[in-house]
DNA sequence: TTGAAAAACTGACAATTATCATTTTCAAAA
DNA sequence: TTTTGAAAATGATAATTGTCAGTTTTTCAA
């Protein structure tokens, strides 16, 4: 669904590659890009296509995932508001070789390949923002490896439920004090590298230890020190 | 040990980020940058330092690893003639993450800080090159992460010969058909992601089915296909 | 050449994790 | 509210991989 989505008043704007942009170029920019609502489940893009620009998320979260020799999922990292979507295989000129799903409702707006070169020819230090962004991924991506080539599966799932803490927060911290958890166990199972089953059988010892609480499907996150312990890092 | 080592007529240049400087330029980089032979085993950088600038590979091989929570290496990759080593740090200008250790005798030229940021801005499309290396980079990476979430020690094993052989061609083609890899036992461990043992047993397995020959410590890769059969890319 | 020291190898066993089959619970649509 | 399909949970079992202890082989330097 096609929406109208205001750079110039952007309430991501501070977090975003285009922080530094000049009104007029703000303005311009909202002309041009074309900003689009997925509904949860909804894919953005699938490995294999050719990317024709940029994302920038405005609301929700995206999941990105390569799939495996089996057919399984991996889930790579997810993008929150402010993030730009597809900057790796616009820069090599490359087809995408990841799938983006929305794990929520999500706004997402996208600008042209014309358009963002255009921009990045008018302010040159957007590049140096790229640079950061795909160096702070690379080295996350090593650590990711060293994790997964290391630890055992408990201590993995320990820090991954860290991780989401985070990515999960509550918009409003006064109200909600806990970060509630709302993927399914075949998506945690993915991102941690394992197997469904033997996250439901860590997550009900992790439950039985208060560190989270389970209703139904959502995880509420309890304990950070005690996850922290256990996460070993 | 401190040697002089020419940049205009450098036996990697065409293959190095620095192809199209002008002779000016690099007659002016030979006067400047500081080349340093290591050898095999040594220590180039360690994590946690700073860095100073950049080095490029002339002649030999270094591996970045990581050290995990139990003080294991994690082999992140090689560096090869021409490759550029310490680009990710430079760029993000934070401390060193992994650290940089020569497996053979090894030909490093550096270059400091303001001498490649000058060249950075006279040449502008290095940044370009840049992007696509950490581009690169971190797809790799994300495979990698893939692989070792969901597939088995055998399967990884075959893929990680695979690699060995093209990094372990032979200067030569005509005189040496095989590649020999010279790794030991505990580095091939570090990068596949397992034990030692598991390695030991797998690879007297390979050889059993004639896919390599085992001479000490020289590993000789014989049957690509077979091992691309295992691999199950 | 020879004598450590390091690396490679082997075997037994234990721990971790995956797989599969089945039941129960949940959440969204009729 | 009821229905129904998907997700979560559980149990039994098997496969994979790690650990540890000990032996043999190789390498490298004296």
């Amino acid at each position: 669904m096609v929406v109208r989505q205001n750079c110039e008043n952007c309430n991501v704007l501070t977090k975003s590659f285009f922080s530094k942009l000049a009104k007029i170029d703000l303005l311009d920019l909202s002309e041009k890009k074309n900003c689009i609502l997925y509904k949860k489940g909804q894919t953005i893009f699938t490995a294999g296509t050719r990317p024709n620009g940029i994302f920038c998320l405005n609301k929700g979260k995206i999941k990105i995932y390569k799939t495996g020799a089996y057919g399984k999922e991996q889930i790579i990292r997810f993008v929150l508001p402010g993030d730009i979507l597809g900057l790796r295989s616009f820069f090599c000129d490359r087809n995408y070789t990841s799938t983006a799903v929305a794990i929520e409702d999500s706004l997402l707006c996208f600008i042209n390949r014309q358009d963002f070169q255009f921009l990045l020819n008018k302010y040159p230090q957007i590049t140096n923002s790229v640079i950061a962004s795909l160096s702070n991924l690379l080295d996350e991506a090593n650590i990711k490896i060293t994790s997964l080539a290391q630890r055992p599966v408990r201590e993995r799932l320990a820090e991954t439920l860290l991780t989401l803490n985070k990515i999960f927060k509550p918009d409003s911290p006064s109200t909600a004090k806990h970060s509630v958890v709302t993927l399914s166990r075949k998506d945690i199972a993915n991102l941690v590298g394992t197997a469904t089953e033997t996250i439901i059988r860590l997550l009900s010892e992790f439950k039985s230890d208060n560190l989270i609480s389970i209703k139904g499907r959502k995880i509420t996150i309890l304990d950070l020190k005690g996850l922290n312990r256990i996460a070993n890092l």
